[in-house]
DNA sequence: GATATGCTTAAATAG
DNA sequence: CTATTTCCAGCATATC
């Protein structure tokens, strides 16, 4: 009886897949359409994890879980490629009702066939193009910095470059730093009180249904927008301060098919907005052209997204399992890859003092710290290898770029330091959080010497890196989950975004 | 080694 | 208010 049911699945499918060839014939992948017959036949014999066998939903399609090949941490060949191929359709809606037009292709679509908000997403557009233009010439700015903008822009190809030098950065750096400015990719650096941080009431937003994967705060000290990636593949955007009594100032998005894994909104030019995702796909938002194109495609799920901090130009990325990868946006193929771990890598970074070396952390259980400059093609060697007794879910730099931090579910933050980051110490924390809430990543601040991750009671543990302890909680009566994900604002101290597993976004500031 | 299965966990939401 | 549902982690254990 089950059989049947799932071969009537089947059925489905394969039609749904039959709807689809003519897409995929323009993609050269429909030889390998034969195979999804024996795809389909392994998924079948999988069972989804503990379904009651009783509750059935009635003449509804299955609830399958689509687990791929990769996600099962499987070699992407050949018979991998049918769950790709249904992760690329609409999700169905009722039988009888008329697909909704769907952006899951594989190629860029406009926001406004990926909107599912329910009022209009002008406002947002708006505020977004303005305050790029505004950042380009940005009045809050003195003249040294336009000096750079101009320096900058000499350099460039074309207009649509945003290449600048490690000089140039060096010499922004030396002059900029500490001083507030509307838009660079060097972080400020400060100390930070933290008795007086707070969560407010009107801190707080629900910004996408379901468990946040990834937030980010824009890169801005004009406005506040706060960007999260769901399970489901939504991409909200929350402009905190329009919000008022008409307007909830959110705005959702359903860019990719399967977990949202990185966000990342460019310093230099704030309408453009990659996101990477489960789903194999690194798109660009472009707030300007109203759409979001299509960067790169891989078969593999895709589990985070970085960028040097000096180059706008490449974005890394960490696919499959155990694979980083360089893309250049402007030819929009990989320029590198390299083999660093065995399992999936959870995060991928770039040191701010030098921007050659990256540090990754991986489900295998080590982090490594590597140097682009020496990287062997075959078999790359680490600069240093931090080995944990369990996954290593995060591995971040300090502002300074002096010290990394990795977290694990071995329930250490681990810290490095020294030259060579040769001194290892660990931090004690409870990093067990279960299947339901995102794995814990500890974040830097504003300076080198706290480190914020989340704790299961509903708060923000503070380590301090030189007592190697926790320092102080970050608590509130008005947090009702656990915050697992975070940002700190790279421009405003104080100000870190909480991201929970019931799509809530937590901010909190310090007094002005 | 590959594969399956069971257990942990919290919060939205259905009732 | 409680009962149910979620289910793309990660790990331990059992079986082949």
């Amino acid at each position: 009886m089950a059989t049947e049911k799932l071969t009537e699945y089947e059925r489905r499918r394969l039609e749904t897949i039959k709807r689809n060839e003519e897409m995929l014939v323009s993609l050269k992948i429909h030889t390998r359409l034969s195979e999804l017959s024996a795809a389909f036949k392994r998924q079948r014999a999988e069972k989804s994890y503990k379904v009651s066998p009783e509750k059935k939903p009635k003449s509804e399609e299955p609830v399958v879980i689509r687990r791929s090949l990769r996600t099962r941490g499987l070699p992407p060949d050949a018979p991998g490629l049918g769950d790709e191929i249904i992760e690329l359709r609409a999700k169905p809606s009722k039988p009888n009702s008329p697909p909704k037009p769907s952006p899951h292709v594989l190629g860029p679509f406009r926001m406004r066939d990926a909107y599912r908000g329910s009022g209009s997403d002008e406002a947002l557009i708006k505020t977004i193009s303005r305050r790029s233009q505004v950042n380009s010439s940005d009045e809050s700015v003195n003249g040294q910095e336009n000096d750079y903008k101009d320096q900058i822009s000499s350099g460039l190809h074309d207009g649509s470059d945003w290449s600048y030098s490690n000089s140039t950065v060096r010499v922004l750096e030396d002059n900029l730093l500490g001083c507030s400015t509307g838009c660079e990719s060097i972080r400020v650096k400060g100390s930070v009180d933290l008795g007086s941080l707070s969560l407010e009431p009107e801190n707080i937003a629900r910004v996408v249904p379901g468990r946040i994967m990834a937030v980010r705060i824009f890169p801005s000290t004009e406005m506040t927008i706060i960007a999260a990636g769901n399970k489901f593949g939504d991409v909200g955007f929350w402009d905190v301060e329009s919000r008022n009594e008409d307007r909830d100032g959110i705005y959702l998005y359903h860019p990719h098919t399967a977990p949202v894994s990185g966000i990342l909104v460019q310093p230099f030019s704030l309408s453009k907005i990659y996101t990477s995702s489960y789903d194999g796909l690194v798109r660009l938002m472009d707030v300007e052209k109203e759409v979001f194109d299509l960067i790169y495609s891989s078969n593999d799920a895709i589990f985070s997204l970085s960028q040097q901090p000096n180059d706008a130009n490449s974005i890394y990325f960490s696919e499959g399992n155990g694979v980083v990868k360089m893309c250049d946006v402007r030819v929009g193929n990989t320029s590198a890859s390299w083999n660093l771990h065995e399992n999936r890598i959870n995060s991928v970074d770039f040191n701010s003092a030098n921007a050659s070396i990256m540090a990754t952390s991986s489900t295998e259980g080590t982090a490594g710290v590597w140097d682009l400059r020496k990287m062997h093609v075959d078999k790359p060697k680490a600069l240093k290898m931090v080995c944990h007794r369990r996954s290593v879910q995060s591995a971040y730099f300090s502002p300074s770029g002096n010290c990394l931090a990795t977290t694990s579910f071995d329930n250490n933050v681990a810290l490095l330091s020294g030259a060579n980051f040769e001194d290892i110490s660990m931090i004690r924390h409870d990093n067990q959080t279960g299947r339901w809430i995102s794995s814990f990543r500890a974040v830097w601040g504003w300076n080198d010497s706290y480190i914020y991750v989340g704790n299961m009671k509903r708060g923000v543990d503070v380590l301090c890196t030189t007592q190697k302890r926790i320092i102080f909680t970050l608590q509130s009566q008005h947090a009702s989950a656990i915050p697992c994900r975070f940002d700190a604002h790279p421009h405003k101290i104080g100000m870190l975004a909480g991201a929970t597993s019931g799509g809530q976004i937590y901010i909190w500031t310090a007094p002005s």
